[in-house]
DNA sequence: TATTGTTATACTCTATAACTATA
DNA sequence: TATAGTTATAGAGTATAACAATA
């Protein structure tokens, strides 16, 4: 049994948490031409450093060949290198290359960029409640 | 110019709001094997009440024939029900059914039980904290 | 002649199944 | 024989262009 209020901010919560998101999304839809999934993959990599294909496949929740085929367009875009393992010839390692960070760095920046500057419309202490309340967002996530 | 604290809380706030999005929208995915696009296709004929297929295609940013193809699939599932207008031959009418009516009702509420429950593992302070932070979010976003 | 919606066709992204190469 | 990755093929969703019906 959920208690009214529960169920008034639960709904409150999802909807604005959905709005933000999507408004987030569209800042970064107007990236260098790159798919949502490309962009994912790169991430990936970045925070894990170089990684098998099936290994990143798995990890993005893909299959197989849409990952060789999501590998195949970040290499001729020139965003990531493949070479097979030394320790295992059957296994292909990604890694992100130079050019690959120099533009999701630049994506990362210019996203932070439009939401930092809502941020400065705020008060101080509405910023504080903010930053508070990020913690208790990423336990709701489960992370 | 922003300062650095700022530039932490975007980067934070950015994550973590994407996070606990993407985690919702795996809640809904498991919904009744509706697609993303018919989904939002019925909850804006609720929140509008009966639009016509031209006015629903720009309202979610999607091409006329898009459109006519989401509403086919709706039309056969039973969801919506199309007419043409009688003010206006060329135009059709579209509204949500009794069915589309229960269907999108029962999603949300799947969806409000994921999080509600959620949010009983917080302390009832987290909760103020983020019942005081819902509208702030909704002026980031421009709401 | 202009407008609303549909049909025809093509492109992108994803998946499963079959195949190749290595272990 | 099993595994990692790729190629072949198909399905879902979207778009532009051509068409039909109505104003």
């Amino acid at each position: 049994m959920t208690a009214p209020s529960e169920t008034v901010l639960s709904s409150a919560l999802r909807i604005s948490v959905m709005r933000l998101s999507r408004r987030m999304r569209q800042e970064r839809d107007s990236s260098a031409g790159l798919t949502a999934s490309q962009l994912a993959a790169m991430a990936t990599l970045r925070r894990h450093g170089p990684l098998t294909a099936g290994d990143l496949a798995s990890h993005e929740k893909v299959s197989p060949p849409s990952m060789t085929r999501i590998l195949g367009h970040l290499s001729d875009l020139g965003m990531v290198e493949r070479r097979s393992s030394p320790a295992d010839g059957r296994q292909v390692l990604v890694e992100l290359s130079e050019e690959g960070h120099r533009l999701l760095a630049a994506d990362q920046r210019r996203r932070d960029e439009w939401l930092s500057s809502r941020l400065q419309e705020l008060t101080e202490q509405e910023r504080a409640q903010l930053r508070a309340v990020v913690p208790i967002l990423d336990r709701l996530a489960g992370a």
